[in-house]
DNA sequence: AAAACGATCTACT
DNA sequence: GTAGATCGTTTTG
């Protein structure tokens, strides 16, 4: 049975939720049909100290979302493509986490003609292929991804310690570095040289 | 109103 | 591994 995660799940800090999202399901039902894909890649952005965070200048239009409650999507255009977050912590506290990279699942087919790709490798592989593989636009900012809208995410496999692989990323105000960025190791799907 | 700036992608080597 | 494309958002004048 797929099910939602629900909205308390996102209400926690966003490197803790972007841990647990990995293995979980991305699911868009949209008119054109149905695309499943498990999420492979994940990167947190905290509420504060962390200058890469959109929010790190106060709100402005883009980033509204992002001081919304948890478990809304955050959507934003960059070089061109949309990127998928899930917001995270209680509202007035901008966090969220980045959706870097899925696995297909259910869609392939939908997911090609919408890319114009076919090659499996090259149809979530990245925040912005992803997003065209899904239909993911500026329609989603703010909908919620723990409802019954068409775009949510679901609980599935969670992924083991040794399955899990951690890096760091720069832009953080502290003195030591922080382990931001998650990834399933040894999977072909992830974007980065990870692995 | 204009310019600068990317949480990226593609093509090519 | 990297140069170049690309366009919505933000900042600046």
């Amino acid at each position: 049975m797929r099910r939602p995660l629900r909205q308390s799940f996102y209400d926690r800090e966003p490197a803790v939720v972007a841990r647990e999202l990995l293995g979980a399901l991305l699911i868009h039902n949209s008119e054109d049909g149905m695309t499943v894909g498990r999420i492979v890649e994940t990167e947190a952005y905290l509420a504060e100290n962390d200058t890469a965070c959109h929010a790190y200048r106060g709100m402005t239009r883009r980033n509204a979302s992002m001081f919304g409650p948890p478990g809304m999507a955050y959507v934003y255009a960059i070089h061109s493509r949309w990127c998928l977050n899930a917001v995270t912590q209680p509202a007035g506290t901008a966090s969220a986490v980045l959706i870097r990279a899925v696995e297909p699942i259910e869609g392939h087919e939908l997911m090609a003609q919408r890319r114009g790709r076919e090659r499996e490798l090259e149809l979530c592989r990245g925040p912005g292929r992803l997003c065209q593989a899904f239909a993911v636009d500026r329609r989603f900012d703010g909908s919620e991804l723990f409802g019954d809208g068409p775009l949510w995410i679901a609980s599935g496999s969670p992924l083991s310690e040794s399955e899990t692989g951690v890096s760091t990323r720069i832009g953080v105000t502290s003195a030591q570095d922080l382990e931001l960025r998650f990834f399933h190791r040894n999977c072909r799907f992830v974007s980065r040289g990870s692995r």
